[in-house]
RNA sequence: GGGCUCGUAGCUUAGGCUGGUUGGAGCGCUCGGCUGAUAACCGAGAGGUCCGGAGUUCAAAUCUCCGCGGGCCCA
């Protein structure tokens, strides 16, 4: 009879392990399988947030990836249909940066110079540059999705799904033009990102000015009444709408030396010392905030044209601070968010005197053509000479620069078109109530204060490479339309459609419109990359046109998961065009996970060089022990030092415990040609001895906790489970205690009882570790299941659950108790300085709790192996015990151990015996012996050596594998003179053949 | 500046919701032991102001507040 296992090596390399079994998986389309034969089951609906593909991925990105990868891989095994549908978020001024880096264009005009259609083209490549490099990250850790068939935001398919879903919102009167200021670099006349902003910030020395606002009054001969206020950017006092006070605050009115005269300031009170600086006052008044608000001041300048409302007042509003000016805001909604936002709140008017490359337009005829900010000393002169510059000072501040080209960057409001999320804050509040976050502190957190506070989305981008906003506005009427899809653009357009929806062909498209029969052409914006991505529950299937059926199944979807800073990001995008266009939650979980940070705890960026190349550890360490690191690091939702030294310690321990408990039983079920056989005949699980009945009913224990923690998301509550398993449990306890039973030569009940329960231990192992560490599994079980009957990879498995009747807790109770006492034993031994090789006599287990002891007593034989003592006695009291020759050591209050420690001639002879195999044993090592290699033994000692070796004769040839056993030497053999005790004993040995 | 979150031995961490024996474990270190699956394992030891401070309480790593530090998001 041939065994059905192939030999292993006991020294394994995980690397080439993984490359091969990647080769199996592509060859058996496993991945494709596994999803397949699910079909007709309940769907658990996964969506792929899309990476960003403008750059390389890192450990974060792994991170996200093998997590993904354990759920969908669980929920496979666990019998849903799992169809995973990859996706590449391909627009956006992250990819238009990178290729204007490659192409050393710096503006939108010289982008525009250079020509939009050749910029989009580039970055279209660039884009499928990145994904191959994600491609092959993604296959190598494993990450089973379909890569075939993604989902890809640039598709024309995708872009009109967008439109789509634009219209409806349109269609709902959601959509709305307004202004909004963003931070903007008026030399590469584009608008950044606030994580752009945030690489560009620097200590600089500005203007610090306080500026007197004359309040109008009835009677212009009364003695005039100023406003205070101080500002850092005097150019803004052009756009200047209205002034802000703190409502509750205390203000005063105080009247001040001047050197040419007095006057009357009005400022907080708070802000009197340093906003007065060395001027001697008298306080005329006190009154809260709100006293002030409503009251009307002459405007600085008469240049601006304000539009849409009224202006030149003063308003109240929270933020206004009193830790630094006057308390007193200059508000110029031009030029400041929270500027644009009180004055919208206040139906205030709008002033631009500012073009897009910073410069006053013509409506501010002395400064037309003058960058903003050389501005500033002609503005505060204008004041001075006009006696309404109370003070001027430096002041140090941080202010942003733009990264790429070093200009202060300015904050501008630029025309921008809206979704109103505002209006929909309820719906986003309730849909969000159906969801169910991990952590749980999010959803009323972060997340749920965020939408408590939600802010309209500014959804339109002056940009180039993006899904087109698809508005169109007549020329002649100003009507706008909305198109919703290619069908209703081919309908109304004057021209045949081009191939591709981007820019610039699109523009070139001009449709008539139905108003008043004008020409109606395409704003210039595309949109917000965000859209596209929160667009992917129905753009990826493009529906409505197609796979109406298949999106319905697949709404909302039950599970995604990415990192926490996607709270605001994709988690919010797709939540918010869900609710916008559907009024329903977008998916029902999402886990949001913790970040990668350096080994000190710093995240990893670009600009500070700390980040870990992933591609050296899939070659050194592979896949499965970084995915182990990830796993096991702690919770999934917190941040994770990656530390490649600990990766290597925690995987490896892990790794190489599973693969040797999995060695052992291979090489001895080659030697004994053991055939696992099928469930019905195999030896039922009561009828085995108590080691296989304990450690099944540990796995099924733990197999039991495990799913509970993976339901809960507790990936590392899971995983660490199954280390301890493994290590502590299988290798440790059962493997180690078992083995004898494996090693008996001849066939016998017990040694079937302990193979088949390895065996299945060993399987069973393999599917609920398959969603953690897929590629040893995958490689143990193609050994260890040869049945045709069997699924032919471990992945397309059903995960085990538990078999109520196998789990004995009694058992794993008793087990527990008796490996505390093995620990006390050894414990007493050592205090005693009597090593394990000497037997002793006996141990007393003394308890004044009778159920422990019967407990104990079942599993005494255990006891009596690991302490090496004759007896094990129990008792429920310890007065039976002399003082003189034990040991105690005591387990906790109910329960001790105490350990004969006397020594007879016998139990001498038994230790020196003992000592006398194991260095026969080392010795055969040294000679490199099969373990069935049969030797002849000379020795030679003392008489105390020869009688104890003839005493125990027999035990030495069985434990040895000797033929012979003769006192005296033989200088042809290997031999050696050991020290045991203080004696000397001569041992030489040589194999027969 | 604001919100959320984390902060336990040299390192990685359990416990914290539900306050209550001497705060567990792994790695590393020292000593001793064991070893024919296991560069593995076992025993002992050194190593903790549980980030700091205040409060609640008979009792705080745990609850509350204020700081400090890391992280994320937002200003």
């Amino acid at each position: 009879m041939s065994t059905p296992f192939r030999k292993e090596e006991q020294r394994v390399d995980f690397v080439r392990l993984e490359e091969n079994i990647l080769a199996l998986w592509e060859r058996e389309h496993t991945f494709e399988r596994s999803v397949e034969q699910r079909r007709g089951r309940d769907t658990f609906v996964f969506i792929e947030g899309p990476p960003t593909a403008n750059g390389l991925p890192h450990p974060g990105h792994i991170l996200t990836r093998v997590i993904k990868d354990l759920v969908l891989r669980y929920k496979t095994m666990r019998g849903f249909y799992v169809p995973r549908k990859a996706g590449w978020d391909t627009h956006g001024l992250p990819v238009e940066i990178e290729v204007e880096k490659e192409l050393g264009l710096n503006t939108k005009g010289e982008i525009e110079q250079f020509g939009v259609e050749e910029f989009n083209r580039r970055c279209r490549e660039s884009v499928f540059r990145y994904e191959k490099e994600w491609v092959n990250a993604t296959k190598r850790v494993g990450f089973w999705i379909d890569m075939d068939n993604p989902y890809i935001t640039f598709m024309n398919s995708y872009i009109e799904s967008v439109w789509w879903s634009l219209k409806e919102i349109w269609k709902r009167g959601l959509l709305y033009k307004g202004h909004k200021v963003v931070p903007f670099c008026p030399r590469c006349e584009t608008a950044l990102s606030t994580h752009e902003v945030a690489q560009g910030y620097k200590e600089v020395e500005d203007p610090s000015i306080y500026v007197k606002f004359r309040l109008k009054s009835d009677t212009p001969s009364d003695t005039p009444v100023y406003m205070l206020a101080w500002t850092t950017t005097p150019w803004t006092l052009i756009g200047n709408i209205a002034l802000a006070v703190h409502p509750t605050h205390t203000y005063v009115k105080v009247r001040v030396k001047e050197e040419m005269q007095d006057s009357i300031l009005i400022l907080a009170e708070a802000r009197l010392e340093e906003a007065l600086c060395d001027h001697d006052y008298e306080v005329l008044e006190r009154f809260s905030g709100e006293t002030l608000e409503g009251l009307a001041y002459e405007p600085l300048f008469d240049y601006a044209k304000i539009t849409g409302g009224a202006a030149h007042k003063v308003l109240t509003a929270e933020f206004v601070s009193l830790d630094e000016g006057t308390g007193v805001v200059h508000i110029a909604p031009a030029f400041g968010e929270v500027d644009y936002e009180i004055c919208r709140k206040n139906n205030m008017g709008f002033t631009q005197p500012v073009d897009s490359e910073g410069r006053f337009t013509d409506d501010v005829p002395p400064l037309t053509g003058v960058f903003v900010k050389d501005a500033d000393r002609v503005i505060i002169e204008w004041l001075k000479s006009r006696g309404i510059l109370f003070r001027e000072a430096k002041y140090l501040h941080s202010y942003p620069f733009c990264w790429r080209c070093d200009s202060p960057l300015l904050y501008y409001a630029r025309e921008s078109w809206f979704i109103a999320m505002k209006s929909l804050r309820d719906s986003l509040i309730a849909n969000n109530e159906k969801i169910n976050w991990y952590p749980g502190h999010l959803k009323y957190g972060r997340f749920g204060n965020f939408l408590e506070n939600i802010e309209d989305w500014a959804l339109s981008r002056e940009r180039f490479w993006g899904t087109p906003l698809n508005l169109w506005i007549c020329e002649s009427c100003g009507a706008e339309y909305c198109v919703g899809s290619v069908d209703e653009l081919k309908a109304r357009a004057l021209s045949d459609l081009p191939d591709d929806l981007h820019r610039p062909y699109i523009d070139q498209v001009v449709l008539r419109c139905e108003n008043c029969g004008g020409e109606m052409r395409r704003v210039r914006e595309v949109i917000d990359c965000w859209y596209d991505s929160g667009s992917a529950p129905f753009a990826q299937w493009h529906y409505p046109f197609e796979n109406i059926e298949e999106f319905k199944r697949n709404f909302p979807a039950d599970f995604i998961t990415e990192a926490i800073d996607q709270t605001r990001g994709w988690f919010y995008s797709l939540l918010a065009v869900s609710t916008a266009v559907f009024n329903e939650p977008p998916y029902l979980n999402v886990l949001s996970l913790g970040h990668i940070l350096d080994e000190n705890g710093v995240k990893m960026s670009k600009s500070k060089g700390n980040i870990v190349d992933i591609n050296p550890i899939f070659r050194n360490e592979g896949a499965d022990a970084m995915r182990w690191y990830f796993f096991t690091a702690g919770p999934p939702y917190d941040d994770i030092r990656f530390s490649e030294r600990e990766m290597r310690e925690r995987s490896k321990k892990f790794m190489n415990t599973l693969w040797n408990s999995y060695f052992f039983f291979i090489t001895y079920a080659i030697i004994d040609q053991f055939s696992p056989k099928k469930r019905e005949e195999a030896i039922p699980v009561d009828k085995r001895n108590y080691m296989d009945r304990w450690i099944v009913s540990k796995l099924n224990t733990v197999m039991g906790e495990v799913i509970e923690a993976i339901e809960r998301f507790d990936i590392h509550v899971a995983a660490r489970k199954l280390e301890e398993f493994v290590v502590n449990d299988l290798s440790n306890w059962y493997i180690r205690r078992s083995r004898r039973r494996f090693w008996i030569p001849e066939e016998n009940f017990d040694k079937e009882c302990a193979y088949q329960t390895l065996y299945e231990v060993l399987v069973t192992l393999c599917m609920l570790l398959a969603p953690f560490v897929p590629f040893i599994t995958e490689h143990i079980y193609q050994n260890l299941v040869r049945d045709k009957d069997q699924p032919d990879s471990v992945h397309l498995c059903d995960y085990p659950t538990p078999v109520e009747t196998v789990i004995d807790s009694e058992l794993e109770e008793a087990m527990t108790v008796v490996i505390k006492l093995v620990e006390a034993g050894r414990r007493a031994r050592s205090d005693a300085g009597i090593k394990i090789r000497q037997p002793l006599r006996e141990v007393v287990i003394v308890s004044s709790n009778a159920a422990i002891l019967a407990k104990v007593r079942n599993l005494a034989g255990i006891l009596k192996d690991e302490l090496n003592v004759r007896e094990v006695r129990l008792d429920v009291e310890s007065s039976a015990v002399s003082a003189t020759d034990y040991t105690r050591v005591d387990v906790d209050d109910t329960l001790s151990l105490f350990l004969n420690t006397r020594l007879d001639k016998e139990l001498r002879y038994e230790g020196l015996v003992r000592d006398i195999v194991r260095r026969v044993q080392g010795m055969r090592k040294d000679l490199d012996l099969d373990y069935t290699a049969e030797i002849r033994i000379m020795y030679d000692g003392d008489a105390e050596v020869e009688e104890a070796v003839e005493g125990f004769r027999d035990y030495i040839c069985t434990e040895t594998l000797a033929a012979e056993l003769k006192r005296g030497r033989n200088d042809q053999m290997y031999g050696k003179i050991w020290k045991i005790g203080d004696r000397e004993v001569y041992i030489a040995i040589e194999p027969l053949n």
